[in-house]
DNA sequence: CGTAAATTTGAGAGCCGTCAAAACATGTGG
DNA sequence: CCACATGTTTTGACGGCTCTCAAATTTACG
């Protein structure tokens, strides 16, 4: 025990400030430090599964977490990037129903846990810990609404661009004058973000790259500094097929990611 | 005056029973009572606009409100449609923002209205109002991912034939063994609903026709019962593009729609 | 009844999905 | 270290679908 029971579990990690469970009652805490866990994830492994009865509320505290849902056919979506600091499994929480979602480490990754029974406590008496659960939910609305109007409004090319963009936000180094990543996605996963299949991906990677906007070498990619030649940038792409206005954009920020701002 | 003070704003309503508002403390009914206002809306008229501050938590009590966001192209997008018993402007509410969206009637309506400082203190006394304003961003989430998910696993085409049963199952009257019904939407915000330009939504609607599922004159729509000519439905249209398998499907329940069930 | 707005139709091009095969990558056992 | 099996990614070919532009047609209404 490093910890008094005083102490908020959230109090050494990086994202205590946001976390959903601060502040909260001084009651509470004995709560949240019964149900509290600590899970460390491999790339690749499962956090739950669909389907799975809700285990209580999931938060991100390092790597990198995918949330899909898998279709019938066979076929998956991914639906959302969990980076630390985002939580998880509040939906199915919420709702008291099982997971309707899939989530798994795309990197190695840390997850904190609040069990379902004394987070449920904790909510109960704490409204205040609801009211931030509820704006999580609000954010969650944002930004798949950012996505379906992403999807009607801009191609695919230029989502791609702006998916890029925001991992290298994410995960890049500067090396020189240029940033550098290692992909945490698969092309799959890529293809599931942006809504093609696989090969369809592979076609738009290269044309990217055909573009002279990025290098891609498996899962390396490296792109220019930010804006890519500042001032000498006047469409050097002549589309054929403008679609709804998207033709002067640099490479809008395109929110349909993150949950957090 | 027809009611009481002591009387619940919300009694006389169909929807009395799912009502976010109901039950609350019986101090916080002074707040609703105070902060509770009628609206009737003729069909176009706007309810609130893109950008407009909150102004508190809207209750759709007959008739259907359309949620839209424009976008700087001068497109829009069709997020929700709106029916009875379904609340609206909570996103803004909780958020404490600026509506994202815009609201409209698109049929003549009726909405009940808590104003936003007598919603917030509700809302703070009643953790449970608050609960369950959380339970219908959860309804909000899951439609919004059954939207995108139906978006990458079916095709328009499909997509629009399950938005047109469900648009009959709410609107539709019996008439003989058809169905029929005078559609609410115009063509541009079936497009804007499916993900579409009008122009496609045009074709779309012809091929549908041309299959013999359905009637189409102008608004006016008409349909057979149900289930088609129910054993005599071998797969009448042979696609060369089975599409991620979705052929063998007759009219999946698509619930991208519906906040509630 | 005329005008404006909404809807439909046509033509052409680009984008995407499917199927199939090739090229790579990775991990295992000899 | 190599050969091999397996899984992922890339390419090619082809068809279908949707977009854009433009014009024709219908509908809505003053």
């Amino acid at each position: 025990m490093t910890s008094t029971t005083s102490d908020h579990p959230c109090k050494g990690c990086a994202f205590h400030r946001g976390s959903v469970w601060q502040p909260v009652e001084r009651a509470d805490l004995a709560h949240l430090h019964r149900g509290f866990t600590r899970r460390d994830l491999a790339a690749g492994q499962r956090l739950y599964a669909q389907d799975d009865a809700n285990g209580g509320v999931f938060c991100v505290s390092s790597g990198l977490i995918a949330v899909r849902t898998h279709h019938a056919e066979g076929t998956s979506t991914l639906l959302k990037l969990a980076y630390p600091g985002d939580i998880i499994g509040y939906r199915s929480f919420l709702a008291g129903a099982r997971h309707k979602t899939e989530a798994s480490a795309l990197l190695p990754s840390r997850v904190c846990i609040v069990a379902r029974r004394d987070a449920a406590r904790v909510v109960q008496a704490s409204p205040a810990v609801l009211a931030r659960l509820a704006g999580r939910c609000v954010e969650e609305i944002d930004s798949t609404h950012a996505r379906i109007i992403a999807a009607s409004v801009s191609q695919n090319r230029d989502r791609l661009r702006a998916l890029l963009a925001h991992l290298m936000q994410r995960h890049g180094r500067r090396q020189g004058d240029r940033l550098r990543m290692r992909l945490p996605l698969s092309r799959s996963d890529l293809a599931d973000l942006i809504g093609v299949r696989p090969e369809t991906m592979s076609r738009l990677l290269r044309q990217l790259k055909d573009e002279g906007s990025l290098t891609v070498s498996g899962r390396e990619i490296s792109m220019a500094l930010a804006a890519p030649p500042a001032g000498a940038n006047p469409e050097r792409r002549p589309r054929a097929t403008p679609r709804r206005g998207a033709a002067h954009r640099p490479a809008s920020p395109d929110p349909s990611l993150t949950t957090r701002a």
